[in-house]
RNA sequence: GGCCCCAUCGUCUAGGGGUUUAGGACGCAGCCCUCUCAAGGCUGAAACACGGGUUCGAAUCCCGUUGGGGCUACCA
């Protein structure tokens, strides 16, 4: 049997990570057995569907390499064909008009939950408020007591019981269908033989058999996998913050990363927790994939990203940043000095945007002193140490890493204390904070005429907190 | 409420009857490196939800309980 999976997102917001986690399931199971990966629109939502999102996740799957075969199918334009379908249930009597309004169902529902009661709609509901000329949803017969087998790739078999399922709609009365309906019919139109997608499309899946029964179309093989949770154990929305692909690729996550991470969510080959992207799909098999609910453990995802920083050719990075100053609006640097804040940056961050964010005072003057930093040590008794570092650094005509050592050295020779002592009022003088790479770095990298502007302002401050 | 799913360190997970003093990773703690912070290296603390079975033997199989999650739309 051919392969051919699909990924099935609808345009009505960015590409959540959940989503995009199955659309990697689907892709690396296709591309692991020679497959077709497919991708489809699910636009039957006309108040909430967007292109623009179209558009977003288009980008989003692009970006993390997801590449699909073929035309994009888009279900708003194939709405005759459901319509014929749906027409034709009902003349086989499979199918039936339904003239009651989503409003007065919702008061029905309401109110036999509020008698601790189900509402559940029948045929018989199907003639009230019928009128010729009034608009209609189409629904599906649902005979009583069937059980429906559900063949799970994942959890094995699920059993339904077809009295638990009312006589759903599957074309609203805008002529759009729903999504049950569409996706039942273009699955077996687009001879569709694996879907993979989240749990909480089981429910879906007795409703999609029925159609595929009624319309005699094929089925294609199911695995449900569980959610990503966040980290209070609900399913991962937008409460819990960044949760799409744009916003981790805005944040300046890498693709590479992403992929990695959620594979790696759910799924598992062993000890490994890195993959690259030709790894995965050789090592991916539904087998790996669990059957509880994953935590989305940022922290950890933190930490991938920064393994595969570590790892890009540094010319990439260069242009990364490069981008990323430009669009903060910050001085582009020289792409000497550039490199050199790249090469200091690189092991103490972890996205690119960090790599600029953590490394301000390198491109402005006028960064704020961290308060505490400030208090400890911008104060008097540090004044002639960093009155003596000007002194001997200044002097330099060649400001090199060996020279400005030179000059640490003869102001410890000269105050007897140690490098510790000198290195942090420096740091805080020249960074703000007492966190930085390595103090000669720093001085280096910042030349001659900003430490000595740097180191004045620092003597400001001092002389300004004395008064 | 009903239906469905799930249950190993805080988190991601390996292990699926004896090989287990339950392994790896993130995080955490300590140490090394060291001018701070990182990165890197080493070490450590940390889990089979509970109760019944089945079995010579159960984290692993079965049942129940508890807990968590999902769904319950003319959303997808």
């Amino acid at each position: 049997m051919k392969i051919v999976t699909r990924f099935a997102p609808s345009p009505t917001g960015a590409l959540h990570v959940g989503a995009a986690r199955t659309a990697i399931f689907n892709w690396l199971f296709s591309e692991s057995l020679g497959g077709d990966f497919l991708l489809r629109i699910e636009d039957t939502d006309r108040v909430r569907s967007e292109e623009r999102f179209e558009l977003q996740i288009i980008e989003s799957l692009k970006w993390l390499g997801l590449e699909w075969r073929g035309e994009i199918i888009r279900q708003s334009g194939r709405l005759d064909i459901y319509g014929r379908l749906a027409e034709r249930l009902i003349d086989e009597k499979k199918a039936y008009r339904c003239y009651v309004t989503a409003e007065e169902l919702g008061q029905k529902r309401e109110e036999a939950s509020k008698k601790g009661e189900i509402f559940r709609y029948r045929r018989e509901w199907s003639q009230i408020g019928a009128a010729p000329g009034k608009p209609y949803a189409i629904r599906l017969s649902v005979s009583l007591g069937e059980k429906i087998f559900v063949e799970d790739l994942v959890r094995g078999e699920i059993i339904f019981d077809s009295s638990e399922i009312e006589d759903f709609v599957i074309l609203k009365a805008d002529g759009f269908p729903t999504y049950n309906f569409a996706a039942a019919v273009d699955d077996a139109q687009m001879e569709i033989s694996h879907v993979i997608r989240g749990d909480d499309h089981i429910i879906n899946a007795p409703r999609q058999i029925l159609i595929a029964e009624a319309l005699g179309l094929g089925k294609p093989q199911l695995a449900h996998v569980p959610m990503i949770l966040g980290q209070d154990g609900k399913k991962l929305s937008k409460r819990h913050g960044a949760e799409s692909v744009t916003e981790y690729r805005l944040c300046g996550y890498l693709p590479e990363a992403v992929l990695n991470y959620l594979v790696r969510l759910g799924w598992s080959f062993g000890d490994q927790e890195i993959f690259t992207a030709k790894e995965l799909v050789e090592k991916f098999s539904l087998k790996g994939i669990g059957k509880s609910p994953s935590v989305f453990d940022s922290g950890k995802f933190l930490w991938l990203n920064g393994k595969y920083l570590r790892d890009l050719p540094e010319e990439r990075i260069l242009d990364e940043m490069a981008a990323i100053v430009v669009q903060k609006g910050l001085p582009l640097q020289s792409p000497q000095k550039l490199r050199k804040i790249m090469e200091q940056m690189l092991q103490r961050s972890e996205t690119l945007n960090a790599m600029v964010d953590q490394a301000l005072y390198f491109f402005i003057d006028d960064f704020e002193y961290d308060e505490q930093a400030a208090a400890k040590f911008l104060v008097e008794k540090n004044r002639e140490i960093l009155e003596l570092l000007a002194e001997e650094l200044l002097g330099f005509k060649n400001f090199s890493h060996d020279n400005i050592h030179g000059g640490f050295e003869r102001v410890m020779q000269q105050t007897g204390v140690g490098l510790g002592k000198i290195a942090q009022p420096a740091r805080v003088a020249l960074t703000g904070s007492t966190k930085s790479p390595g103090i000669f770095d720093v001085v280096e990298i910042l030349g001659k005429d900003t430490v000595a502007r740097r180191i004045t302002r620092a003597l400001d401050f001092i002389g300004s907190r004395g008064a």
